[in-house]
DNA sequence: GTATAATACCTTCCGCGTGAGATATATTCC
DNA sequence: GGAATATATCTCACGCGGAAGGTATTATAC
């Protein structure tokens, strides 16, 4: 109880006492929360010298399987970002030799971002470090507590429509 | 089992059998969540034509009690953002009128950033809403998933340090 | 009391994402 | 087949925050 947003809801409670603050208990300090993790998470993508977004990309295409190729409008769709963000993000890995995007033949509006060879090695080997970290972020739980936060997560996801 | 998450699981579990990819339940769902959510309590932020960063400002400012006001630095740390986007935070604030930014006499390095009438109505209308908004995002959940899912929040926070 | 360091804030440049619009290609309807 | 519309992608101007460096003021050491 001594954590920032308790310090916070005490100060609400104290000057507008005609609201019920008590969501705050869980958005802020899911809100919090989420930042906290996105520093440590970011944190390992640095290692291997990708970004936020990079990573996302080679991620996304990586865990379609063989031949790990999407179009900018299912990698957008898939990483919830803009189309504007998906050219520019592709352009970065593209720049590294990562992924390479070329004309469908199908389709000569589309495009096909697939990774290259380096481009899998080096998502294979950061996609390791990630999930590893992950299991460090989360050592703090109990495997009853991990099933509980997911279950009430995903109970939410589904009824916010996330 | 019919999310994003979960079908983003099923690929890993795939690709990756050699992982245990069992902390992506929490951590990418409460990622894709606090997303959710971020876009959620903006729109309310927006109908009172205010951004993310300046209804922060505004709501730091306001739960101080009278006479509502802290310095840069201070606010700096209570928001968690850097020296310079506090600068322009409050810029921004200051050019509608919602503060003032005034020199601390006790010490001529300092900044004395209060609330200004306006902006105190301002900031309570808002957060009036924002409370209600919360409370409409939580309708999800009985009162003891809300307790749950707040004590989990809170021991995660208090282990990782936020 | 003066030089040095510390502190508080601001300025500037940069990277990243968004959203509107531009372009190229495909589809539909007559 | 041609016009109108739909779709896929890219381009560009903008807003926002981070980080490093600059300036002003205060504290410290001698």
């Amino acid at each position: 109880m001594t954590d920032h947003v308790s310090t916070v809801m005490k100060q609400w409670e104290r000057e507008r006492p005609d609201l019920d603050i008590t969501p705050q208990a869980v958005i802020a300090r899911l809100h919090r929360l989420a930042l906290r993790l996105t520093d440590e998470l970011v944190s390992v993508y640095a290692e291997h010298g990708l970004g936020e977004g990079e990573f996302d990309v080679l991620a996304t295409l990586r865990r379609q399987g063989a031949p790990y190729a999407l179009t900018p409008k299912e990698l957008g769709e898939q990483t919830m970002v803009s189309s504007g963000a998906v050219t520019k993000r592709v352009d970065r890995c593209l720049a590294q030799g990562w992924v390479s995007r070329d004309r469908r033949d199908e389709d000569g509006r589309g495009r096909r971002v697939a990774l290259t060879e380096r481009g899998r090695e080096l998502i294979d080997a950061a996609f390791t470090d990630h999930i590893a970290n992950e299991h460090r972020l989360l050592a703090v739980f109990t495997a009853a507590e991990r099933r509980s936060l997911a279950r009430l997560l995903e109970k939410w996801t589904e009824q916010t429509g996330a």
